[in-house]
DNA sequence: GTTGGCGGCGCAAACGTTTGCTTTCACCTT
DNA sequence: AAGGTGAAAGCAAACGTTTGCGCCGCCAAC
């Protein structure tokens, strides 16, 4: 339980004002060579670190070098692979992030936001919890840069990276069509979700390009989740005339529709094919092997920390919005 | 970008000492009530958030809020179960939880370890890197209580929350031989984690109960990635006479001795049967559903959470440690 | 020889809190 | 009526930084 050693300490040892510390430190101001040298020969010394804390207490925005994450839920693999790619240009700028689970709950996205805030992060990327989100707005009207991520928001132009959902659908549902199918079910994302839209309007538009008409009843709507997965996939196989294919549209509902399928004792691809969005662990070494359209999570989380990074430093560079295009997958499953 | 009220500006809405509404918000103090009253008002008006910079910096220990958290790699399904045990108490308990992966390696943790110093959190939880990690003791001296979860550090003792792994392996081979194998190849962790070491024990006893030995060349050690599955479960199956089941000691691995296995070809379980450790997400409508042995890691991260809660809350009371059962699963594939 | 400029460094204020000490004042005791 | 008591609120220092400003001395320029 030893004093952590401060500036004074190191002045003190280098026969030094604070201030000459603090400037050496960074690389501020005018200060001979060799003072240089005999402040850092005492910080060695000392063991010194400096104290972020009080660091960003006096300094007003942008030094801190700490960064906000808040996603809804880090044990969904699509959020876990961005955290991954946030942190990791984070520790390249020595940055921290500090990481929130929201929960696609309001109440504790805001109450991470205000976390955020009373510890003046330099910055926050997160996903709206929906379209409209005053907390998030508010945040960004305090003057706190502020990247989306795969969900966007309506209002107010920001910085944000989202993936094209609308072509990794299409382009899924092309392919189900290539092979012949002309009834297939959809077990799509939240109606009120933007993700879960585009997808849905790239599925509706496979159908078109193809002349197809889609089928009102082929088309369910679930929230995500694995057990709605399974229960949707299980409603849609059990109709009269049921789909030939299936579209997933994430990866926990995907697993949730192999276990109806499973359970129907169905074979996929001879009884039922299934494509899916989002790549899991065991996708490649499925029986069969699952084709799926892969979002570049990774590369999301990646380049948001990027621009948020950028926006740090230069708070009145143009805002910028990026695209990022999934990769269909194709293995065996369809 | 407009200011974010502070103390004094409450103050001077209410007309009382910044003093005064310190002690309001902090229930610290005799205040009169109606004082109080006009304080929580102004409070209100100017939704005024405290700033827990400021507070974190002029109160000394287990105050700010924060805990640290210190994690390989949040892309292994463990630890985000693990961050996710941890954050939810953080979050009942009005914590925030900085949270970093370090990669197993030795610099970027102690980099995290200085950033979480530096910032002063109330307590870290972290694997230590190895059994003898000397940037730990060293946070720990300087009287940051630390929880080690999953590994544990040799010296010094320390609240810590574990699995069994002994017990996990044990259980699991025991199957294996139940099934009236005789020949079980491992695919182990890495030997100087004592996690990889406490698997290969379990391994060996089992071995032991059932009098049979275990044979050197049927067992190897891997890194608990994909890759190093894969190759492993490729050495072993090209063996003269190679082993008829394989004992595979984490998630990422398993993926990959299964796609050695589909490479060549061989049906599960009847010429190859496995067992794995760790549940992925589509290990249960796998074909064959996959046998492993589950860890809580969600329940890890819960209890090191609040064993860290206590401790701060009262850092004299003694050390405790925690050994979690992991439970085995038993599908179809051995 | 005065002026000006500048490199090098110290002084002290400020950031927003918490908290020990002091002050004020009403009320009670003797 | 003097003194004691205790609740309520204010004063100011401290936490560890950053930073505007000012001081000093030295050298070049006029």
């Amino acid at each position: 339980m030893k004093k952590i050693p401060s500036l004074v300490d190191v002045a003190r040892r280098a026969k030094v004002n604070i201030s000459t510390v603090s400037r050496t430190i960074n690389q501020t101001g005018k200060i001979g060579a060799e003072t240089q040298a005999r402040v850092q020969q005492a910080m060695r010394e000392l063991g010194y670190k400096p104290n972020r804390v009080a660091r960003r207490l006096r300094t007003s925005q942008g030094t801190s070098h700490l960064l906000g994450l808040i996603i809804p839920n880090i044990q969904n693999i699509f959020f876990a692979d961005l955290a991954r790619g946030v942190e990791d240009v984070a520790y390249r700028n020595n940055f921290a992030v500090l990481l929130c689970n929201y929960d696609e709950d309001e109440a504790k996205e805001r109450f991470y936001l205000d976390v955020m805030q009373a510890e003046s992060v330099d910055g926050i990327i997160l996903p709206p919890i929906h379209e409209h989100d005053p907390a998030v707005l508010q945040v960004v009207r305090n003057g706190t840069p502020v990247v989306c991520v795969d969900r966007i928001l309506s209002t107010g132009d920001l910085d944000k990276v989202e993936v094209d959902n609308h072509t990794g659908a299409l382009k899924a549902v092309e392919h189900i069509i290539a092979q012949g199918h002309r009834r297939i079910g959809l077990i799509g994302g939240p109606a009120d979700s933007s993700t879960g839209r585009e997808r849905y309007r790239g599925y509706k538009d496979a159908h078109a390009h193809a002349n197809l008409t889609v089928k009102a009843d082929l088309v369910r709507f679930g929230d995500f989740k694995q057990e709605s997965g399974r229960l949707l996939a299980h409603e849609l196989l059990a109709l009269s005339n049921p789909p030939t294919a299936l579209f997933v549209c994430n990866g926990l509902m995907m697993a949730g529709a192999l276990e109806a399928i499973a359970a129907l004792r169905l074979k996929v691809p001879k009884q039922v094919g299934i494509v899916g969005f989002d790549d899991l662990p065991l996708a490649d070494v499925f029986n069969p092997p699952l084709t799926i359209v892969r979002q570049p999570a990774y590369e999301v989380g990646r380049c948001a920390a990027e621009l948020l990074l950028k926006r740090i430093e230069n708070p009145a560079r143009p805002m910028t919005s990026l695209k990022l295009l999934p990769e269909l997958v194709i293995r065996k499953s369809c």
